[in-house]
DNA sequence: AAGACGAAAGTGGTTGA
DNA sequence: TCAACAACTTTCGTCTT
């Protein structure tokens, strides 16, 4: 069973304790509980044989939020029951019928069409089961608090996505994300500052480091030059270059310097593109990079060499 | 000819009065 | 609510390989 968190959100420390009993975890430096809706997945009875377990078990389908009643909406009548039913037994289903319609108020009938939007954005994104889940859990927050009005749907559920990538460490660009769900990148950023805002959901600043895999790999890099960027990144940190910058442009630039000193050389072209950054802004963070952390003997190093 | 470089003007968001 | 501001982008001309 994969962890649902793996840093403390407060202060990122790694000594998760998880409490079965109280369903929690709960960061043992600083104390915040940083999960507190964990499923306890052991099963309190044992069986013996399968008529003891045929008894025993008593759950059905998961529970989830990425179907709008969470998986456990009870349906009035399939087809087959339908056609044993006569007379009073008839009339009776059709009330019932006509009940559960009713029952399906506003609320849920937009989470079910915003759902439907945010499994395809995310399997688009081939995004982590994990991620949509927190996603829709977020969403469905949202409407609860009436959020979505005087917004899209749309717009919200790629929000709520992009939320989720965030607390889940697997950053997406806003452009991606954009690309995806066929809204305009301010507007996502938009609703994603605000729907976390009012949700209370902490933010904290995306690290560059979690970009670098995901644009090494798309530009074909060797993990050696991975490795190097993300040193590159760490230094670059220290000398306090990545405070307030965008962190794909610094991602983008320390892979761009550490495939020069690796001899396997991209333009800036090219990685801008993977980064969805500009040209001009992986100059800029290179040469803060070249004067601030001495590289450039490690670059004409692998100059000469190739000679 | 393509890529790298840098200047200048424009954009959208944050901040502080 | 408005203006100043920082980061980033767009555009374009020049230099280097």
């Amino acid at each position: 069973m994969m962890t649902y968190v793996k840093k403390c959100p407060e202060c990122s420390g790694i000594n998760l304790f998880h409490n079965k009993d109280r369903g929690e975890v709960i960061c043992k430096d600083c104390g915040l509980v940083v999960e507190d809706k964990m499923v306890d997945f052991d099963q309190e009875w044992r069986e013996f044989d399968s008529e003891e377990s045929e008894k025993r078990r008593r759950t059905g389908a998961p529970m989830t939020y990425t179907q709008y009643d969470q998986g456990l909406g009870t349906e009035v009548g399939q087809k087959a029951d339908l056609y044993r039913l006569e007379g009073k037994d008839k009339n009776k289903f059709f009330r019932l019928r006509k009940w559960q319609y009713r029952i399906s108020t506003a609320i849920e009938r937009n989470l079910k069409l915003a759902l439907a939007e945010l499994k395809r954005v995310s399997s688009y994104l081939k995004l982590p089961k994990s991620v949509e889940e927190e996603a829709a859990r977020i969403y469905t927050l949202a409407v609860q608090r009436g959020l979505v009005r005087g917004r899209s749907m749309e717009s919200v559920v790629a929000g709520s996505l992009y939320a989720a990538c965030r607390r889940h460490d697997v950053p997406r660009t806003l452009d991606e994300l954009s690309e995806a769900s066929g809204i305009e990148k301010k507007e996502v950023g938009r609703t994603y500052r605000f729907v976390t805002r009012e949700l209370g959901i902490n933010i904290l600043p995306s690290n560059p480091a979690d970009y670098i895999a995901r644009f090494a790999s798309s530009l074909k890099l060797s993990a050696e030059t991975q490795s190097q960027a993300i040193e590159i990144l760490e230094s670059a940190q220290k000398e306090e270059l990545t405070s307030g910058r965008g962190p794909t442009g610094i991602a983008a630039a320390s892979l761009y310097v550490s495939a020069l000193i690796h001899g396997e050389k991209r333009t800036q072209r090219e990685v801008a593109d993977v980064a969805g950054v500009t040209e001009v802004t992986i100059r800029n963070r290179y040469k803060e990079l070249l004067d601030r952390l001495g590289l450039e003997k490690d670059i004409k190093k692998t100059k000469k060499k190739k000679e």
